[in-house]
DNA sequence: CGAGATTCATGTGAAGTATACCTTTAGGCTTAA
DNA sequence: AAGCCTAAAGGTATACTTCACATGAATCTCGTA
């Protein structure tokens, strides 16, 4: 056993990759030039060179579709002020916060929290009133005399969760600070979001707006084959692998982000099988793989009650359409089964709505006239997926 | 036959509760002078 | 006397419960043709 593991990792030391450089594919990459944006990229430098001349720069709201280059544009244009400001030992600071990430910053204590640490305080995950966290953050910036470009990345999810008042709260710190100033930069890629939000706090945070168009075929290629050139090796892709990743993301809305990992984990398949080049087939594989770790990981950071609740779901996944009771009755079951406290319809209910939210799940409010009202809910999951979701649900519940 | 009332099963909002965690404060104990 | 530790008091955020009311179309009711 031993040796024969020797003997693997021999081989795979022996094995010439097919990458050059992966880390170019992956999604936290920033590359040196970006192509296809520099229109955005120079409406946003111009909208916040201000404040290199310690003048307070417009709020920004950005948004554009997944994957249309928002998040890369923002980091880039950051990047190359924060380095100007830094050769030139100028008082500007970017703070970059994306509000999906759920237990980071979904709750107005939780930004401000994590804002606070951002500026190397110590805040605690509960217990001080937000106000104090407030306060805080407020000194922290006051005590340091700057410009503050604060990139609040998936605003919408926020605000939907957490309501408007925190961005007229930000906004409004301006008012009580002396020495330093705060920007906000929104991202967000729901368009219709600002429609819901307050007119006062949605005209104070769209200042200015640049609007993100999704990327076309031709331009995603050309994105592909520039990355593709620095993260393989020379010949190692096949005649048409970019067309087709390309192809692909372009009907998800040009989703440039999709089309990349597409095309890293094609690659990572097509290795990991002793293939010598990238084939199409390896895209197709490589699709089904990626919506399965998207999918299998979320499920598994889910808390109990959430993955016994979706298990619920999963019960009856024949099913076209499940409602909210019955998935009550076996999530009951359920928590008897594995010996977890049963939650009250109400909250399962809520679960139910955070579950649609995430993507795993399509539950829609209907009414079935005399039979009552409930969520009809339904799986937008490749049935050859569930059973995958299943075990890994039963992994982690323990059953 | 059709307009309006009824009904069902659950959505949904508000308010209350439990838990986990925080800071502050006041003793009580230890320690060093 | 000063310093440090601990426990109690007083406070908050979050996840959840309880209570109460809102929904909206299929079905029922009843007046009318």
């Amino acid at each position: 056993m031993e040796k024969s593991l020797k003997g693997f990792f021999e081989t795979f030391l022996k094995k010439d990759s097919l990458f050059s450089e992966r880390a170019v594919l992956q999604s936290q990459y920033t590359p040196e030039e970006i192509i296809h944006r520099e229109n955005e990229v120079k409406q946003l430098a111009n909208i916040l060179a201000p404040c290199l001349r310690v003048e307070k720069p417009s709020n920004v709201f950005i948004y554009g579709k997944t994957g249309t280059g928002k998040t890369l544009t923002a980091k880039y244009v950051s990047n190359q002020m924060m380095e100007l400001a830094k050769t030139n030992n100028l008082p500007v600071k970017i703070i970059y916060i994306n509000c999906k990430l759920s237990k980071v910053a979904d709750t107005e204590y939780r930004l401000v929290a994590q804002l606070a640490r951002e500026l190397g305080k110590e805040i605690p995950p509960t217990g001080l009133p937000t106000e104090e966290v407030y306060k805080i953050f407020n000194h922290a910036i006051t005590t340091q005399k700057m410009q503050f470009i604060l990139v609040l990345d998936e605003i919408d999810q926020l605000v939907k969760k957490a309501g408007d008042e925190i961005i007229y709260n930000l906004t409004r710190m301006n008012a009580e600070l002396k020495n330093s100033q705060v920007t906000l930069v929104g991202i967000s890629n729901d368009l219709m979001f600002t429609d819901t939000m307050d007119p006062r706090v949605k005209s104070s945070l769209s200042e200015e707006e640049i609007v993100f168009p999704p990327y076309n075929a031709l331009q995603l290629q050309d994105i592909l084959k520039k990355r593709a050139s620095f993260a393989f090796k020379q010949g190692v892709l096949s005649d048409g692998v970019i067309g087709k990743c390309a192809a692909y993301a372009a009907r998800e809305h040009g989703d440039a982000r999709r089309a990349l990992e597409l095309l890293r984990v094609a690659g990572e398949i097509a290795e990991r099988a002793n293939n010598k080049t990238i084939n199409i087939e390896h895209i197709d594989e490589a699709e089904e793989k990626i919506e399965k770790d998207r999918i299998i990981d979320i499920v598994k950071t889910q808390p109990k009650q959430q993955q016994a609740t979706l298990y619920a779901i999963l019960y009856f996944k024949k099913r076209e359409a499940i409602f909210t009771g019955e998935i009550y009755d076996v999530y009951k079951q359920i928590c008897e089964k594995v010996g977890l406290r049963p939650l009250t319809q109400r909250r399962v209910s809520d679960i139910i709505g955070e579950l649609d939210m995430l993507g795993i799940i399509t539950a829609k409010v209907i009414s079935k006239g005399r039979f009552g009202r409930t969520r009809e809910i339904s799986l937008p999951i490749p049935e050859t997926l569930i059973p995958k979701i299943v075990s890994a649900l039963e992994q982690s519940m323990g059953l």
